[in-house]
DNA sequence: GCTGTTATTGATCGTTTGATAAATGGTGCG
DNA sequence: CGCACCATTTATCAAACGATCAATAACAGC
């Protein structure tokens, strides 16, 4: 009544084996942490545990690939330019970005980790802040401030509270995904409106509290 | 060259020591996560490993009590009657109400422990967002709307997007202490001044939006 | 088909970890 | 001072878990 032999060995060539394991590291991990355990994971895959070692040597390794394949290289430099397309109304454009921001990066998988790596600490989640905050909310900061009429451009550096203004739109759209990939909660169900939605009103708000000069913090 | 006996053996009231391992597992457990060792956390609070086992038959019955003594009874039913203070205006409400939920719930254990549970799949977020829902988004989305002058008060019943206009002004406040306590991020250092502002910026948006006729959903 | 290479498995090791039981010692009461 | 109670510790177990190594079998080349 041990592991009932179900598939005979399979044989795979070293790439595609190596590539079954992250994928299934990732939706492994991303359902039960980073705690999960090998043999778990080696069952789901239809593996034996030992396997998962000759092509990690430990465990940790295994993990900082599940993080370099989740987070590095999913933001597109491309989406920086989108913000700054003045030919459409902003509204457009930060519509159109967390459209693609929400089916590109906020997945199931990619939420949940990041969330287990920021809670241990992982230092993954700053550089990504770092990275979010220099290519987009600082580039919305200053659209916001262009949208709104206000002129310091070049003058006066963007804010702290415009910046954290800028969060207030990623924050209602980011924690959308929270309420739905973390704790599993009924949320708005169409998810297009609830963008516009969202874009809608925290734009709003950015540009009302800019154009009451709310510019200096 | 072992645990260097550094205290004699300290005798305690079972109230006395109960509430002492009860209060460090909230600290230890919000910080390590609820995968830490019982072993560490009998260290932190200088005692042995076993007596835990003598207060709580188990390390699951442990974390119940963590969950209850943190989650259960933080809400105040007084803070609903706050968001429907119309004399005050709704902007003062909101921000009385956020400064002081800042203070009493959004603290480093609270938020850290909250998204532990979530993620390890405890419904105990989901209860919490139903008494959130029930007890002040409901409420804001309702004084949201009388201060919009949209009149079908109690015609047309709190649409879901609605609910979601109130998440948005809520979470932008608990964003701010996701990247300040989960992932340790350089935030707005002025606490006041971020309510202020997040009210602000997520309120009005709210308020345009409905303004505009946006309440059915 | 035979054979060498190597992907995969079975068996197992050492440590960690939740949990238990017996030994110890502090405290209050007579 | 002596004794009983019980809070606390020491010692230890069994399962879980990361990791290792030799044995096995699938596939390629001849």
């Amino acid at each position: 009544m041990q592991t009932t032999r179900v598939a005979p060995r399979q044989r795979l060539s070293p790439e595609a084996r190596e590539r079954q394991i992250v994928d299934g590291a990732i939706a492994f991990f991303a359902e039960v942490g980073l705690a999960g355990q090998t043999r778990e994971l080696a069952q789901r895959l239809g593996v034996t545990q030992p396997l998962i070692y000759r092509y990690f040597p430990t465990k940790q390794d295994l993990i900082d690939r599940v993080y370099e394949e989740v987070f590095v290289g999913r933001w597109r430099a491309e989406w920086t330019d989108l913000i700054g397309e003045r030919a459409r109304p902003l509204r457009d454009r930060l519509i159109a970005f967390y459209r693609i921001y929400a089916r590109d990066v906020l997945t199931y998988d990619w939420i949940r980790i990041y969330m287990f790596a920021g809670l241990a600490g992982e230092d993954i989640n700053r550089r990504y802040i770092a990275l979010l905050e220099d290519q987009l909310l600082v580039p919305i900061a200053r659209e916001v401030r262009a949208a709104a009429g206000a002129p310091a451009l070049s003058e006066t550096p963007v804010s702290g509270l415009e910046i954290e203004a800028a969060w207030h739109i990623h924050a209602a759209v980011f924690y959308y995904f929270v309420r739905k990939h973390i704790y599993r909660a009924k949320t708005e169900p169409d998810l297009n409106a609830f963008i516009e939605d969202a874009v809608d009103r925290t734009l709003d708000g950015a540009l009302a509290v800019t154009r009451r000069g709310g510019v200096a913090g």
